[in-house]
RNA sequence: GUGGUUGUAGCUCAGCUGGUUAGAGCGCCUGAUUGUGGUUCAGGAGGUCGCCGGUUCGAACCCGGUCUUCCACCCCA
């Protein structure tokens, strides 16, 4: 073999055995949607540039994979751009089209380019590949899948109760038990930074507070003075750091600290109706727990904010996040229709499951019995049987060759195909079919008819 | 994007401070067994040592670049 070939960093293919775990998953998470009342929509792989840039941040911006333009594209690239080897600037005129980086943003592009046909609230779900162009390591791929679902045209706060409610379903379904579904509000975040007097800095006092479970107080303590934040407003809001307690002991302890901000007041006011919808209808197996270091995720986050973490004995980013967005449409036109949704990360719950072995033995759809080949009479003996059982539901399959019986029964085991039918000349005499157990090993002769009861 | 790490047979990996024809286990193929697999035994095939270049009498081994793997940062599902 010449140079081996490869895929794409980042990128994988999937076996059967892993499509069909990967399609057990996809299944048990579409359902719920369903059920839920959402709709599916597909929208393409990749959109206009100008529908992508812009939307996640400088960082986003840079991890967009961009299309090249067909044809002479070069001839008519930015001259100046092009002199000064500018790569930032050049690229909006050698390339106008992008993959797409998630499906919020195409989805807003839809419901403004739909608007008319659409009835809302509208509740959509979308099951599709995004694309990054981002360093890969354990559970970041450049090619992964996400499952959305978000309701866009309604501010009512049951929808984040269902969406509790919704993860909730989807990970009991899938037998992952002890996942906790962390809550914020951005309205919160948004009060402590009034409250310190530094609104203007609200992106970088989240994204050094989210870093709390990792690098610590000092460590967060140390990135906020870095950015600008002063030794006053730091003491100011120094609970926040050791939030500990119930649901409702965190508010309370919140109230304190924000009760100058209307803005925070809101924002607690929201997660405790929250907290008291989804007391009383309780959940199956997840657990709701308030967490103010939550700021992740995209700054278009304007109320509640959602992130899945993996049981505790896993070791794994999130599998799941959202949150409210109230002016998503607004980018693209579209005025006052406030959004809220979801996303599942499949590859990871993938990933997840597969640690914990939580996959069902049955979920890999296989051959159940296959008909070893004599040569062609006896090959369309094996026929007239195999379009009976198939007509019954049983896959059955034939092996294509006349080979050797060795072989045969090889492929058979290697695949796991726990029947084997042997029809030879005796057998098409006797009008019969020899029924091998490859488990037990056991043989038997049966009809035609009697063939498929015995696969029961 | 920054720093580090990895790459030898289909797979998992040995390969001494640079020194003849690069090894093992598993897998694969053939036969023992021309109508019976998973066990056993005998034999066999399979490698531009990721790729390109450099140093050297000589490179899997040293140096540079590049791609890939994994990890940390950034960011994120």
């Amino acid at each position: 073999m010449a140079q081996k070939p490869s895929t794409p960093k980042g990128t994988r293919d999937f076996t059967p055995a892993e499509v069909a775990k990967r399609n057990y998953i996809f299944d048990k998470i579409k359902s719920q949607f369903e059920k839920f009342g959402f709709q599916p929509i597909e929208t393409p792989s990749f959109e206009n540039s100008e529908t992508l840039m812009g939307k996640y941040g400088e960082e986003g911006d840079r991890l967009i994979f961009k299309i090249l333009n067909s044809g002479d594209f070069l001839s008519k690239a930015n001259e100046e751009a092009y002199k000064e080897k500018d790569s930032l600037k050049i690229t909006s005129s050698i390339s106008e089209k992008a993959l797409r980086y998630d499906l919020t943003v195409p989805f807003a592009r839809y419901v403004v380019q739909h608007q008319s046909e659409i009835e809302f609230p509208f509740k959509r779900y979308q099951i599709q590949p995004v694309w990054r162009a981002d360093r890969p390591q354990k559970g970041r791929f450049r090619e992964f899948f996400q499952c959305d679902a978000d309701v866009v045209g309604s501010e009512s706060l049951w929808q984040e109760v269902e969406f509790v409610q919704l993860y909730d379903a989807v990970f009991s379904e899938l037998g992952l038990e002890g996942v906790t579904i962390k809550i914020n509000n951005r309205k919160i975040l948004s009060g402590f930074a009034e409250v310190i007097g530094e609104q203007d800095r609200l992106i970088d006092f989240t994204v050094a507070l989210d870093k709390l479970d990792k690098i610590g107080e000092e460590g967060v303590k140390k990135e906020m003075r870095e950015k600008g934040i002063s030794e006053v407003a730091l003491e100011k809001i120094r609970p926040i750091f050791s939030l500990k307690g119930s649901f409702s002991e965190k508010t309370e302890i919140l109230s304190g600290i924000l009760n100058s901000s209307e803005t925070g007041k809101q924002g607690i006011e929201e997660l405790k109706f929250v907290h008291r919808a989804i007391s009383e209808l309780t959940l199956k197996t997840a657990a709701l727990e308030l967490d103010v270091t939550l700021a992740r995720g995209l700054n278009y986050y304007t109320g509640a904010i959602f992130e899945v973490a993996a049981p505790e004995n896993v070791q794994m980013g999130s599998i799941g996040g959202g949150g409210r967005y109230d002016d998503l449409t607004g980018i693209f036109g579209l005025k006052n229709v406030s959004g809220v949704g979801i996303s599942f990360g499949l590859d990871r719950i993938y990933l997840v499951m597969e640690e914990l072995r939580l996959f069902p033995a049955t979920v890999t759809q296989n051959t159940k019995i296959l008909f070893i080949n004599f040569g062609e009479a006896e090959a369309l003996y094996a026929l007239r049987a195999i379009q009976k059982l198939r007509s019954t539901g049983i896959a059955a399959e034939l092996y294509p060759d006349a080979a050797k019986m060795k072989k045969q029964m090889n492929y058979a085991n290697k695949r796991e195909i726990p029947y084997v039918v042997l029809a030879g000349p005796e057998e098409v005499m006797a009008q019969r079919y020899g029924l091998k157990n490859m488990i037990s090993g056991e043989q038997e002769k049966v009809s035609i008819e009697d063939l498929a009861k015995h696969l029961k």
